[in-house]
RNA sequence: GCGGGCGUAAUUCAGUGGUAGAAUGCCAGCUUCCCAAGCUGGACGUCGGCGGUUCGAAUCCGCUCGCCCGCUCCA
């Protein structure tokens, strides 16, 4: 699996070198790491995705509204979303094992009796005096959960001060429970880890009750709190005290605006297209006598300070995203989070990517970012794994209260139409008439739910250049067709839904004679002239020019032929079937246009 | 960021110190009435880059850039 794999991208990202779908960016200077060119054909593939969504997205519906924004903002703008001081990662590395590992994400386990090392009595006091929860009772260990959470954990048994054993995730469960036998602690009941883990962050301990009676402690640590523990001991290889403190790695792309670069001109390029859309809500609002609920689209470039760009184009610093704010009522959220969610992945199933390597994967509670209530991934099986292409959360009223909050701007909407329709029960008349107490009443009942509010955000946010690889990767097929002598050939073809394909349509005349290329030409130049992407060969043998589509993933060709100076028709072939059929000639765009949707 | 592998024509690769190669592709022409491998001819390489060793480096050494794999990472 894992050689096929790695032996499909390769021939696919040589294909799409030959081809000219994609290249290495700067290459005659050695490339540079993260940035990819799209070459004539991967070009087209990339703007039908994006015109096919702006389509669907926008021009099709009567509740969206597109937008284009700067990439460079007001640096405050990042501050308000969180990003200056939250898109970065605390890393903490091994010494011993060169091991890498994001501290937040870390967790260490310790298994205590109650009378056990003083620091942890320490510990518990304070967090007694915090106020911290402390979590007890059901213990459940889902180790599959731990390791597609990313989270590395450390099992460290402490028993009587002393460190007995140790292992890895992987092994927690056989672990625990040898050890819960060993220390006659009898059945352990579950842990419940993804509980657990929102509470470990700082510090939580579950207390075991012992067939003997005895009580055992587990302590969970995040790093913050294990730090001044000792040992402290790496996740990955197990060495006592070897881990460095944090550093801060930042995923912003910085840049200095104006000739003098200091402080005061420090910029930073969008790590996402989403903060100009809610920076714009007010003005969207004001000017298109839009009423909620309603999206705004965007589809532009962001960046990201990737550590390590992998993957083809999958994880580069320069990206495309084609993201959708679409604001609704709080009541109403729920309801638009799943509707999107099956929209968009749907969507990508429309457009030819197979439901058994697509899949829709709901966050866990555990996993939402601190800002979202409910988050899916819409995921493709790459060959070189899982991968996400599109997310899509309910991220509440987060961003335009955050916004609100830092530019001191109001950022709540009004329903008009639910107001007219209940203001009648503040008249006068209803207050004892009178007039001033109605008013109050009335200017409280306005500007408060249900009718003054800050909209909810459903966020569905995709990647272009993800979803150009996914496509990519799964049109690459290849097959057998038979050559003149009807022997079975090898063939390479790009299976591209017709919408999405480079090209539309090549026009070939059979033989390079007898007025056929005339014909073939003028059917082109309509071609062309109706807008299609079409492509126009005389040359070689027409084997060789189809099988030269085939690669482009061209879904059509049509080849004037003998008949055709008889009776006007020609052969149009579908790619995927070789299957031909006769059409006059007049007809081919109309034809292909029908079909390409 | 760590470890491993790799970098030679557009692509896939051969070439282990002595004149830069093959196949495919590409171009021109011929042939061809329908699915690449018929014929003839042709173009194409600062051997990723820089430096070192050597009479001489694609080949050995160092550094560097890039790609792939594993780990790590992916608010």
């Amino acid at each position: 699996m894992a050689e096929n794999s790695n032996e499909l991208m390769d021939k696919l990202t040589a294909l799409c070198k030959r081809r000219g779908f994609i290249f290495q960016s700067s290459e005659i200077y050695g490339g540079i790491n993260g940035f990819w060119d799209y070459g004539p054909l991967g070009v087209e593939l990339k703007r039908n995705i994006k015109d096919a969504w702006w389509t669907d997205i926008v021009r099709k519906r009567d509740d969206m509204v597109g937008l284009d924004c700067s990439i460079i903002m007001n640096p405050k703008v990042w501050e308000a979303s969180g990003h200056v001081s939250g898109f970065a990662d605390p890393m903490v590395d091994c010494k011993q094992c060169k091991g890498r590992f994001r501290a937040d994400k870390l967790y260490f386990f310790y298994l205590q009796t109650p009378e056990s090392s003083a620091k942890i009595k320490e510990l518990r006091q304070k967090v007694a005096s915090s106020n911290l929860p402390v979590l007890e009772g059901e213990i459940s260990v889902q180790v599959d959960h731990i390791m597609r959470g990313g989270v590395s954990l450390s099992w460290t048994i402490e028993a009587d001060a002393s460190i007995e054993k140790l292992s890895m995730a992987g092994d927690m469960i056989q672990t625990i429970q040898s050890i819960a036998k060993e220390k006659n602690v009898g059945d352990l009941k579950k842990i419940n880890l993804s509980e657990l883990r929102n509470y470990s962050s700082d510090y939580s301990e579950i207390t075991i009750e012992g067939k003997s009676g005895k009580i055992y402690v587990i302590t969970v640590m995040g790093y913050k709190r294990a730090k001044d523990m000792n040992p402290l001991v790496c996740p990955k290889c197990l060495a006592q005290n070897s881990l460095t403190e944090p550093r801060q790695f930042n995923l912003m792309l910085e840049t200095s605006l104006g000739a003098l670069q200091d402080s005061s001109s420090k910029a930073y390029l969008r790590p996402e297209t989403a903060q100009g859309i809610f920076c714009n809500f007010k003005n969207v609002l004001d000017t298109q006598r839009i009423k909620l609920p309603f999206g705004i689209a965007q589809v532009g470039k962001s960046f990201r300070n990737e550590i390590n760009p992998r993957n083809y184009t999958f994880r580069s610093r320069e990206f495309e995203q084609m993201e959708i704010e679409f604001f609704c009522h709080p009541s109403e959220a729920d309801k638009w989070y799943e509707y999107w969610r099956d929209v968009r992945y749907n969507w990508y199933i429309t457009h030819g990517l197979r439901s058994s390597k697509l899949r829709l994967r709901n966050h866990e509670k555990d996993e939402l970012a601190h800002y979202a209530r409910a988050c899916a991934d819409i995921e493709y099986e790459f060959p070189f794994g899982i991968s996400e292409l599109e997310g899509v959360a309910n991220r509440t009223d987060f961003d335009l209260s955050q916004h609100a909050k830092f530019s001191g701007k109001d950022m709540s909407y009004f329903d008009d139409e639910a107001w007219e329709a209940e203001k009648d029960k503040y008249t006068p008349d209803k207050f004892g008439g009178d007039a001033k107490l109605a008013k109050e009443a009335a200017d409280k009942a306005k500007n408060a739910m249900p009718f003054r509010f800050t909209p909810f955000v459903i966020e569905p946010s995709g990647g272009v250049d993800r979803a150009t690889l996914a496509f990519l990767c799964e049109a690459y097929c290849e097959d057998t067709a038979p050559d003149e002598n009807g022997k079975p050939q090898a063939r390479t073809v790009m299976k591209f839904h017709p919408r999405l394909a480079p090209i539309k349509l090549a026009v070939f005349p059979l033989v390079k004679k007898e007025g056929m290329p005339e014909i073939a030409r003028k059917i082109y130049d309509d071609a062309k002239a109706a807008g299609l992407a079409a492509f126009y060969d005389e040359k070689g043998a027409v084997g060789r020019r189809y099988r030269r589509q085939d690669e482009a993933g061209t879904p059509f060709c049509v080849t004037v032929d003998g008949q055709t100076i008889q009776d006007q028709t020609v052969t149009i072939r579908d790619r995927d079937s070789l299957k031909q059929e006769r059409i006059p000639a007049g007809q081919v765009v109309e034809f292909v246009k029908k079909r390409i949707g």
